[in-house]
DNA sequence: CTTGACGTTTACGTTAACGTCAACCACCAT
DNA sequence: ATGGTGGTTGACGTTAACGTAAACGTCAAG
């Protein structure tokens, strides 16, 4: 597609290429109001702030969030302009949570990784002692 | 439930209630053959074993891992116990392949904990120039 | 002895998150 | 004017991961 002087566009079928999707799920994405791209005519046109948009979306995804989940968070960073007080303590005390939870997965992973890595090694030196009885005439 | 030689064991309706699941799910996995507890008749028996197990499978839940790639670790944990050269090098490699997903989750998660705080920061900071001008009279 | 709390299987229902298909329009190249 | 490429809106299909209900067994308490 063209740029503009609001900087880049994509099409849809532009945009799901980029991301790795189909075309079916960035128009899903805007019926469940994840999303609103502005229109030329008929056609959807997707600016910078929907591509990072998009990708906020696919990390959640990664993350094993239901798009439920998602478009909470999202609908909150859009919230985050907003200058009412009352608004702004309620979107830092659920960014809190989100990165308590967040903080708990990154404990998880760690150690999670830390036995495959364990589960590796013991694999690795089990090799070791089976090549090394394999071929006693080497030493 | 009592406890034998084998150490606890627990039936459905507890090791449900500890794991946070429903018992339809434990049996749901027994079905789909990622657990296999033993019977006393016609009761299912959880032991220890069966336990650390649920608990893999859910680790894996969380991290948004469909139940099919949860059977194909845990069957690959199963596998470790093979002494078979073949069998082990094949463990190895998806074992590394895990690993290399893991790490690069952990890091889209410290980026994503990076994203939030700051926007909690910048939250915060919002807030503290609202209670300043809101009460001017405070200095 | 029946009531209630637990267990069992079988079977159908449900929800999320898209995939797939039909039927259509717009434009450009051959 | 025909075909190819890429866009549009429905509408229905699909899969995973259970939920829910029916219909039954079992055992201890009242």
């Amino acid at each position: 597609m063209t740029t503009t002087r609001e900087g880049r566009v994509w099409t849809v079928g532009e945009l799901a290429d980029e991301l790795g999707v189909t075309t079916r799920t960035l128009r899903f994405y805007e019926a469940e109001g994840l999303i609103s791209p502005r229109r030329a005519g008929m056609q959807r046109v997707y600016g910078p702030r929907e591509r990072t948009r998009l990708k906020l979306i696919l990390r959640g995804k990664r993350f094993g969030m239901t798009l439920a989940e998602i478009r909470e968070i999202v609908d909150i960073y859009d919230g985050a302009a907003s200058s009412e007080q009352r608004q702004l303590e309620k979107l830092l005390a659920r960014l809190d949570e989100i990165a308590a939870d967040l903080r708990a997965r990154h404990a998880d992973l760690r150690r999670t990784l830390a036995e495959v890595t364990d589960v590796a090694e013991q694999c690795r030196t089990r090799l070791a002692e089976l090549s090394a009885t394999a071929r006693p005439d080497l030493q």
